[in-house]
DNA sequence: TGATAATTTAACCGGTTGGTAAACATTACA
DNA sequence: TGTAATGTTTACCAACCGGTTAAATTATCA
């Protein structure tokens, strides 16, 4: 049997939605900062408030918590890029793709951490969708790049590595928060520094590649 | 008692030097991988060849296995930017280091992971290194940066952002390797993309930075 | 309210984990 | 070669870990 008991009721009851929220947001919490194997579910118990036992009556296993935590965060992690528009223009398309990482890094700092672990330690769980939608996703994307690039719109550039760049700058702001936060220093630290990465960032990307803010009001249709 | 009976001998022996290197380096293999909390030390006795207690016999602790490991790893973690030099030419420093950093991601990923996991997890055991010779050397080389800016020799930006930058950038190789390789494909993910990597940044720094590169043959002294 | 479905708890289990004690084996050196 | 210092193994332990069972409790609704 694989199914938790609760999943074998005759009805989905509101205890089992509350319960089920409760236990991912805990497991989120856990696992984001222990990694899988470094998490325990007596810790995501706790965490969650309710004891072991009362935990495995609504996810049996702790693969299919990390599982289901997986899933869901998946999608919500692509929606940026997803949102990257090949009939925008390429500055207002990759400045805006930089701010929406960035938003996320700021404020789903553990969703990123939760996939950083799973990455770091070999992706053992979701190599399947890195090399399914994620892969294509970034292909359809690099696509738009390339072409963005031979029409002379941006600098001759892999895609690729553009897009990686993009997700490693943003990214860091959450996976690394501690290092970032123990070089600025307690002055320099504070909220601010998402709004200083962004100037930053946005400078970078778009002087890196060749090409100034769009002169005139060539505001997309 | 503190020490490990290895330590509690009269001379230092060739033996002693040997197994101590085997298990550091089977450390940093299974830590890199899994985490501090995700390893075990039968797993690094394993990779190491020996038996468990043999290895606690040179290590009382895992945390002493880590902590040695974490200081030795340190020092060559921060040399790259060491060399950053404040007579040079900025372009030139800039491409070098990030040459220097890439290159560490290619040749060294396990100690970049390592890294990567501490800081990821809370840095819990490195916290005083971050905030202590971390931030020094970074506190020196941003005033180095920021000196730069005011002379109009590169574009002028929060050189704290930039270090950030080229180490979430260059890091990237080593700590999302999976999915990089996933992205990239089989066709593409051979040993070129340290090189394509390297293009790709060089140009996303040098112009992003708002300075060409030097135009005559300025070979570095 | 009572019966039934749904939820929670207490008690437990086998395997793993970090670490120890002490017997045993090997090395170095006089 | 003998012997003391060094190194390795066997056997072990208590705590922890993922997970199960069954009984007790609570919610639902006719």
């Amino acid at each position: 049997m694989a199914l938790p008991r609760a999943a074998k009721t005759q009805r989905r009851t509101r205890i089992q939605e509350e319960k089920e929220e409760l236990i991912l947001e805990a497991a989120l919490e856990v696992f984001a900062t222990n990694g899988f194997r470094g998490s325990t579910i007596d810790q995501i118990a706790d965490v969650a408030g309710m004891s072991k036992p009362n935990l495995l009556y609504y996810f049996r296993t702790k693969e299919a918590m990390h599982r289901a935590l997986i899933e869901r965060v998946l999608d919500s992690w692509l929606d940026p890029l997803r949102e990257f528009d090949a009939e925008g223009n390429p500055v207002t398309e990759i400045r805006g793709y930089i701010r929406r990482k960035l938003e996320m890094a700021r404020d789903f700092p553990r969703e990123s951490r939760l996939f950083a672990n799973e990455v770091l330690q070999g992706a053992p769980r979701i190599e399947d969708a890195l090399m399914g939608p994620l892969k294509s996703l970034v292909d359809e994307k690099a696509t738009v790049i390339r072409a963005w690039a031979k029409a002379g719109k941006i600098a001759k550039c892999d895609p690729y590595h553009l897009i990686f760049a993009i997700w490693a700058t943003t990214q860091h702001y959450a996976d690394f928060d501690v290092q970032v936060r123990a070089v600025l220093g307690p002055d320099r630290a504070g909220e601010g520094r998402f709004e200083d990465a962004a100037r930053f960032l946005e400078m970078l990307f778009v002087n890196g590649l060749g090409v100034g803010v769009p002169s005139t009001g060539t505001s997309g249709g």
